[in-house]
DNA sequence: CAAAAGTTAGACTTTTTTAATCTTAAATAT
DNA sequence: ATATTTAAGATTAAAAAAGTCTAACTTTTG
């Protein structure tokens, strides 16, 4: 019940350039170092967020990423799923029809509720807000390039 | 992001029990059955809601698993904490000390308060109320022992 | 246009976690 | 005493997560 370390990653990945702003081309090398990535792994974490366009990937010298959609748009929910696929907590409600049980059943029902609460709460914040605070990219202080 | 097949084991588990009735011993054998859980496994699985003071096990022959809990101060999160361990969403919420990033951080704000309402929400339901609708037990309806 | 710099994409490996099973031992009703 | 039933810990198997490697592709620049 806890989200992967390739979802954290993204978090920060996308909190850095929204920190940057939209439109703003950051190279790789600055990302991963600033955010504490293992430099392939992050390549990995773009192309599931360049899929899912939150990003941009600019390939050459000079190239880098690029954040395209809107910070005031753009949830953590959005990043988180981009990555880890849509939210379930537990294996019945993702796959009701393998599930012998009904679905009016009790428990199902709290474990949906649970899930909807989660998904609205990360949803409810926009990386506009979380990048006013850079305190969570872990080497923000140190010397630039 | 997903409960442990265990996790989802132990809810069936207690849930039969509780529509028993507290008090009520009943055989490894038909908790097995009737919840669709492998044996061995189901052992592992009482063994730490033992420990839990959530049931107890009686061995020998006639032996089985009783009820110690009331159903009706009983919630979904005992169980589930009683074989997760206490939950939490992501890593840096669960390790605080590990993470670099200050405790303030708006990203942290977020998994934090997610969490509590998840924590709330399953321990906003009883056994007794879950078990008033069997239907979460994959073979309820099949001939009794 | 060729070389250098930077990135991609997918296969592959390693590590960790989860799930399940096997084996030997212990408890208890009859 | 014995048959039944479960315990406890070791072990194995399977699945998922994390990270790395290799070869190829893009694009800037001399």
């Amino acid at each position: 019940m806890r989200l992967t370390r390739a979802g954290e990653y993204a978090i920060r990945c996308i909190l850095y350039l929204a920190y940057k702003g939209p439109g703003v081309l950051v190279s790789k090398k600055e990302i991963a170092a600033k955010c504490a990535i293992p430099p392939q792994f992050l390549s990995k974490i773009a192309q599931e967020l360049q899929k899912a366009r939150i990003l941009e990937i600019k390939q050459g010298p000079k190239g880098g990423f690029v954040l395209t959609s809107e910070p005031d748009e753009l949830t953590l929910l959005d990043v988180v799923e981009a990555i880890i696929g849509e939210i379930y907590l537990n294996d019945c409600i993702a796959r009701p029809n393998q599930c012998s049980a009904s679905s009016t059943c009790a428990v199902h029902k709290v474990w949906g509720k649970a899930r909807n609460e989660l998904r609205r709460t990360l949803q409810s914040v926009t990386f506009k807000e979380l990048a006013k605070d850079p305190s969570c990219i872990p080497n923000f202080e140190a010397q630039s390039q």
